[in-house]
Order: C-alpha cells, then sequence, then structure tokens
DNA sequence: GTGGACAAAAGTGTATACAGTTACCGCCTT
DNA sequence: AAGGCGGTAACTGTATACACTTTTGTCCAC
C-alpha cells in the first residue's frame, strides 16, 4: 500500500480530501507532515503544499508552529454556506430557464440518471459527490466557469456536513428534487425551476442532524 | 531598500498584490522566483508559498515547469465573474433590507463618506479597493462571513481589471451610486435597492475599457 | 500524591542542495 | 543570411538539512 502511481500535490490532495470527506480521518484529527510523508513515500515539501491548499478549501485548519488539524465546520459556518447558495443558485436557475436548450436538458437528465443509480449503491463519497455535481453542472451548462468554480468549492466546503449527517433516503429525496427541477427547466417554467430550487437547498440544510460517528485516529489505516 | 521588517508569506503576497494591482507588474510579467527572493531577503520556499497563494486569487498564473506569470484576465472572465457578482449582491440586498437596522445604515454611510474623501485623491489603488469594500462591508453587516469572503475573492479577482480601466469619474459615479443604494436600503425599498444595486455592477462593467498603459518589466523597479 | 520546572522528543518553519526541465546563445550547415 | 542543432546557463520541482517552537515525560520539591 506504499506505492501511488504519480504521486504529486494534487494526489495526495484528492486522498486527504476523500479521506476527511469520507470521515475516515475525523474532525479534530492532527494530520503530522512526516507521516503523512511517510505514507505517500513524497517529502515533507509537498505534503505541505496540499495542507496549504485543503487550509484553502476550509477543509482542514492550519494553526501557526501546531500543525494541520481536520476542521470541524461550524454549524453556523454551514448555514452561511447554505445562505450563499441560496442567492447563487436562485438566480443561476432563473438565468438557466431563459438560456434552456434541449441538449442542456438532456446533460442535466443524464446526470439525474447518473445520481439514481449511485444513490442506490454503497458508495456514501461517490453519492455525495454526484449530488453536489449536479449543481456545478448547471453552472458548466451556462457556460459560466467562474460560477461553476465558486459554486464547486462552496459544495466542497459544506460537504464535510453533508456527507457526515446526509442519510440515504435524504440522498434519494435530493435525487427526486433534481428530476422535479429539470422538468420545470424543461417547461421553461422560471417561478416553478426557482421555486423547487430554493426548497431542494433548504431540505438539504433542514436535514442536517448531529450524530456523530466512530473516529479513527490512526492516520495510516484512515488512508489505507 | 532591502530590509522589510516581517517578511512573512502574507507580507509578500501583500507586496506582490499591491504591485500587481497597481499594474506596476503589467499581465504577462514573468515572476522569477529567486529575483523575488532576493528582493525580500528570503529564500524561494516562502516566495513559492506567496506565488502559490496569488494563483488561487487568479492574480498570477502558474505554469508547470515555466514558472509564475502576472495574470491577463480575459474579458469573458471578467463578464463571468460580475454575472456572478450580480447573482450574489442581487439577493444579497434582497435580505439586507429585511434585516437593516439603524446601526447597520450608519456604518454604509460612514463607509460611503470614506469613498468620497478617497475619489478625489490620488491614491487610485486605495481608492479602487475602498468602492470594493462597500460590497463587502455589506455582507459583513448582514452577519455572513461566507459571503463577505467570498465577495472580497470575486472583487479582488477583477480588481486587476476594473483598476485598469476604471476612470476617476466612473470612480465619482460609482459613489454616488452607493450612496443611493443606501439611501434606498434606509427607506427599506427592497425593489428600488436590488434594481439600484444590479444596475450598479452593469454601469461597472460596462465602463471596462481598453486602453493599455506603459509597463515595467524591471521587478525590483516595481516592488520598490 | 500533586504541581512545577526542566530536559528530551517530536514537529513545524525556513533555508539550502540537488535533480530535471526549459530557455537562450552561438555555431554549423545549407 | 536563415534555420536547425547542440551545449550551457537559468529556472523550476523535490528532497534534505537545520533552527526554533511546542509538546511530553520525568524528576524533584512540597
Amino acid at each position: 500500500m506504499k506505492n501511488m502511481e504519480s504521486s504529486t500535490t494534487r494526489s495526495i490532495v484528492d486522498a486527504l480530501t476523500k479521506a476527511i470527506v469520507d470521515h475516515r480521518l475525523q474532525p479534530g484529527t492532527k494530520l503530522a507532515e512526516q507521516k503523512l510523508a511517510d505514507h505517500f513515500g513524497v517529502s515533507r515539501t509537498l505534503v505541505r503544499q496540499a495542507l496549504f491548499q485543503l487550509s484553502q478549501n476550509k477543509l482542514i485548519r492550519l494553526e501557526p508552529a501546531r500543525g494541520a488539524f481536520v476542521a470541524a465546520p461550524a454549524v453556523d459556518e454551514a448555514r452561511q454556506v447554505f445562505a450563499v447558495r441560496r442567492m447563487l443558485e436562485a438566480e443561476m436557475t432563473r438565468e438557466f430557464v431563459r438560456t434552456v436548450t434541449p441538449a442542456k436538458i438532456k446533460a442535466l437528465k443524464e446526470h439525474v440518471a447518473l445520481e439514481k443509480s449511485a444513490v442506490s449503491g454503497e458508495d456514501i463519497s461517490g453519492r455525495t459527490e454526484l449530488l453536489g455535481d449536479f449543481h456545478v453542472r448547471m453552472a458548466e451548462l451556462m457556460g459560466n466557469q467562474v460560477l461553476a468554480q465558486i459554486l464547486g468549492e462552496l459544495i466542497s466546503r459544506c460537504a464535510l456536513i453533508t456527507l457526515m449527517y446526509q442519510s440515504t433516503s435524504a440522498a434519494e429525496h435530493s435525487n427526486d428534487e433534481h428530476a422535479d427541477i429539470v422538468k420545470a427547466l424543461a417547461a421553461r417554467d422560471e417561478e416553478r425551476a426557482v421555486r423547487l430550487m430554493t426548497e431542494h437547498l433548504e431540505h438539504v440544510e433542514a436535514n442536517l442532524t448531529f450524530d456523530r460517528k466512530v473516529p479513527t485516529n490512526d492516520i495510516s489505516l484512515a488512508l489505507s
């Protein structure tokens, strides 16, 4: 389990992101540079770059001279993130309706189908990723890369929370709501689409519960 | 001109940001690590950290194995940034009206007064910073730090463009519009406030022209 | 037995060294 | 004279070394 193919900084970021988001690394866990370096078979230099990048995404928090710790996002912060998402996505949906084409609808429908097959499966992080990507996909289809990137960041930023607390039934619910939104978009029903999107985000936010799971403090085990 | 007080990564980022935003470093200029390290009297390690951070803000672009270059944001990207700002700030304004208090209005009025004195002065980058901060200030007053941070990033991201092309008269215009927006907020006139904000952003975007200024290729000179 | 001080261990922050890549310049060929 | 070729210098990417801070554990005093 020592050799990753090409251990660039990116691959380290991805591995850690997945581990955090899958909750194999519990909030508060310390990420010691040397241990990570040993695990990935690289020097601390690359690990530090990766940690810095993760801190920008708010997935970890860097304390000066003390190290990196998996972030424990405050509920308050999650609410703020969702407030921003509602602002952005309400308007995004509005504009999407105005520039909708059959090809875009088709793309969204295909995505929703992908979600559907993932929701029934076991891969929780994959499932959450797909559910989040629906929103990013909409932004991309509008041709606004900046919007897509910001939405992506916002979603991954609260992924820690949503993932932590989202049940399978909630995931199915989200998938259904995505399908409904696409229908409204296809019908060019602006008000309905915006309303559905807003409600969808409110549902996701409302579903956040606060049961903790068992931790894993052994970094190597969690990442293996 | 060699000794900065405490040359942390942050101070390097700030110095470079100011130089780029003040246009002492022209888009396309290469930022060689060793030269910057010499200038700041630190090792390449810290410079690399700073450059990476700047690349996240899209102020520079990192080309693998080739180096860092001052970004030349595409007009297209600027338009996308403004599209996102319109989405965010329209909704932000709407919610601001709903939660407005005399204290918040007072804070905004004070900020607008600050702008007014800056607009007549010579400090172009300070002026632009203040004009941008108005929007961030609104987000902060709403108590949404996440929104404030994202808006700040968006604004600094197109600061390169707005700064590059914003005339003094346009700055005065912006200042007046800010004052009008505050009035509408104080009157709790939601629709009017939202409309003014949207129009304001459209004006700023429309004012982007495309005259270039004289470059400075000598890094040390630009940063001195 | 508890609390504090000191010492050792571990960890982060920064600088330097080394390897691999790119860019530049002169030279040779045509 | 123009264009390609080769070599060298400059630069980036990664690893390692060193200094300083934090943490931990032990020993002594009370």
